[in-house]
DNA sequence: TGCATAATTCTTGTCGACAAAATATATACA
DNA sequence: TGTATATATTTTGTCGACAAGAATTATGCA
């Protein structure tokens, strides 16, 4: 349990905030904390060997992201996921597949698509494999590397907040995600690259929303189905 | 200047950051402190008369919304306006002008619209008293209105991001902001909001798309005539 | 026993201090 | 005089401590 803070003296200067804040964030998002875990600063500055302070600016940062909340004077704990608006989320969701795909077929350099197929690489195999939990981190990753070829840092800001909570929520259900479906987004993915690649900004829009549609229509279905985890709403 | 410290005594415990957060906001949207200004914590410490440690969880929000950028271990200043990806921001705002204002004409209850006359009212004076900074806050305080009117969070969060990003690019051209042409966008602004309550969302839409570029246009003149304040890129 | 009040424990917000980086200043040497 | 090194100063990141609120437990009273 001390293997975080035994790190105590070999750690950088200024490096304490961000190791802490990186931490918390995967473990919210890959729901080790899941939401409503109580945040208790004392016991993370145990855990990681540092005094609460660092610890406290890590908790700012994920507060202003959304991740955690914090009643004043209170208790902070992690976030709930809002099931009640789920529409806001897909509707947001597909906006930002659709926008940032089309700026991508629009002001792509050559270069990007390098990253973009290395990624999209990653998803095939993960999608071959089997692996939930790969597929939702590297499908995430490749459609943040589009969304970064698109240039737009306000809508590449918001996409990766959505595909975070993106992550926690399928984080949700990835035992019954391994069905045959995820292949189609494979070759979706691949017709998505294309458009981007000979610059039809319409046929990406297009192909991009047909596949966040897909996808949402695919969580929709898993979230009616009921057979989720034990989480509270 | 010690108005703000000499509240030190009656401020209520946990109000701290927050009212540093609140009025530093304020001062760099309002380009009181110009982009580039150093940040020094110890200054700001005495100014409010409070320790360090709440005046830097103040400075790790803003830094959070981009309001300063803060190199580790060296100096923290406000962050510059990016003039040269300027196009970012405005594909963003009129995105954001668009998706709200359908959202409005779908999701509002008619309670919404009694909030949104009211500030159309104070933008309407604002026009008419020829107040160029009123008109910029309370536009974007109509327009935010609409947004959440919506109800969707994520839309409203950005487009709330973009319209504090327009109070500080506007500040710096408001001297030349009073021709006759914001009398116009008084009659959008009624239009928009009729085709809010009739529900017609396609109307609402095209409404806010040709009233937002009508802004973007405005403010790129604006910025074209070059006769800016002297701050630096 | 049930409920309201008082005492206690825990947690959070803030403080002053100190040490590490970085910056500015001074000194040494060519 | 100019450059490089050393010293001093400033600024930032972190710490341990303490006090105010909230949560919890204990106590008193009907």
């Amino acid at each position: 349990m001390d293997s975080e803070a035994s790190l105590r003296n070999e750690r950088k200067r200024g490096s304490g905030v961000k190791v802490v804040y990186d931490i918390l964030r995967d473990e919210i998002l890959d729901l080790e904390l899941p939401p409503g875990s109580p945040i208790d600063e004392v016991q993370l500055s145990e855990r990681f060997g540092m005094s609460r302070t660092p610890i406290r600016e890590a908790l700012v940062r994920l507060a202003g992201e959304g991740l955690i909340d914090t009643l004043p004077n209170r208790s902070t704990m992690v976030s709930q996921i809002d099931f009640l608006n789920m529409h806001s989320y897909f509707d947001a969701l597909v906006l930002m597949y659709r926008v940032t795909t089309q700026l991508a077929a629009r002001y792509h350099r050559p270069e990007d698509l390098e990253g973009v197929r290395a990624l999209q690489a990653d998803f095939a195999d993960a999608v071959e494999a089997q692996d939930a939990l790969a597929m939702i981190s590297t499908n995430a990753a490749l459609h943040l590397a589009i969304a970064e070829a698109g240039r737009n840092p306000y809508f590449t800001g918001l996409f990766s907040r959505l595909l975070n909570e993106g992550r926690r929520l399928l984080r949700l259900y990835y035992q019954s995600y391994n069905d045959r479906l995820p292949r189609r987004f494979v070759e979706e993915h691949d017709e998505i690259i294309a458009a981007i690649e000979t610059r039809d900004t319409e046929l990406a829009e297009r192909l991009a929303r047909e596949h966040a549609e897909q996808i949402v229509a695919q969580i929709q279905k898993l979230l009616m189905r009921g057979d989720r985890l034990d989480v509270s709403l």
